[in-house]
DNA sequence: TCTTGCATACATGCAGCCTGTATGTTAGAG
DNA sequence: CTCTAACATACAGGCTGCATGTATGCAAGA
């Protein structure tokens, strides 16, 4: 019974965890980071503030558990659009990628979490270390890759990502209808890379 | 006498603003908006939260301003060097512009109110809102002329300078070391709007 | 010109909320 | 049976926004 014992422990603790994680996700999403306060998340999640306080330091480490979250699902939604193919080349990789981006960035909240509360409570450097690990990295795999391939031109890797990435971060804040002359504008300024 | 009264009232008022908003613009920029308090602005401009609350309806309305001021310091830095030329032409009146947008985001308080801070508190689209009246507008009228000009090809306007804007934005968040290969790596995109 | 009444620029005080921590309490694990 | 970890409760301090007080221009009439 040690291990269903202890894996009910650590199973509660986990359960717990993710409620809270939930709820924060939603009223972050929903109302933004300085208008949602933490009694709300405790209520939200169904447990008390002294929980919440247990399981993460303070309200940032909780908001930085949601954008880890979010930052992974990003990526790995990126991922799995890039290599989807059998031989997809690596420009066609990069589309795919990037299109798999905007898809995903369609949810509001995913947007107010990510692209407006994130760099103001984390701070633009700890959010860069995050993206660094995530959506960021597949960028840059994706361009290296074709530089590699000599189908883009030969350039800074990481400060040619962090610039793709904020021209795909602004893109993604767009409506629906003026999407289609974001991506005419993206484009053109992509075909700048071409060798 | 009227004039000189009404001046007196109205001077003194503009001068107690005017402390306001100076030690505010200090404040929010080393320790952020959220960090700062009203008691602390207030101290620091030599009068009491009251006063504060005369002239501004709450916390945001005063870092509003602030940004505003900003906002318009940049815009007057960027068409000040665009304008230096005789007979620039549209592209070199661009790249003058870009070149005076990433000196005066130098400051450090600058970035951290305008990129960091102001997107959250005021909300992307009051802000974009804002940068329509002043930053962006340059740099739409400077797209505008060159895309007359036949310099670059012929996109929705808005669409790009908003990209370039965003890219403009992360390049300014580049620590001088790494600059070289920012501007490297935009001349390459921007490349791509050549016709 | 004097004073009188009002509006405006502030100061002070108050109520409510929020954050973070310190201190209980309960339940599982060894 | 003890001990530790997962919570709940209670508390202290600070902050925001407003409501109320006060004093100083300021304009108009006697």
């Amino acid at each position: 019974m040690q291990e269903a014992n202890r894996r009910s422990q650590s199973t509660r603790r986990e359960a717990t965890k993710a409620r809270l994680v939930s709820a924060a996700r939603r009223l972050f999403a929903e109302k933004g980071f300085a208008a949602t306060s933490t009694p709300e998340v405790a209520a939200a999640a169904g447990v008390t503030r002294g929980a919440l306080y247990h399981h993460f330091a303070d309200k940032t480490a909780l908001f930085r558990t949601v954008v880890e979250e979010e930052h992974l699902i990003l990526a790995m939604s990126i991922e799995a659009a890039a290599g989807t193919d059998e031989e997809p080349g690596p420009v066609k990789a990069l589309l795919q990628g990037g299109d798999a981006f905007l898809t995903a960035m369609q949810d509001p909240g995913r947007r107010r979490i990510l692209l407006v509360d994130a760099p103001a409570v984390l701070g633009r450097d700890e959010l860069d270390a995050i993206d660094a690990r995530h959506s960021l990295r597949t960028l840059i795999e994706g361009l290296g890759a074709a530089m590699d391939a000599k189908a883009i031109r030969d350039l800074p890797l990481e400060p040619l990502a962090r610039l793709v990435g904020a021209m795909f971060d602004r893109a993604a804040m767009a409506d629906e209808a003026t999407m289609p002359d974001y991506r005419k504008a993206m484009r053109a300024l992509v075909r700048g890379l071409k060798t």
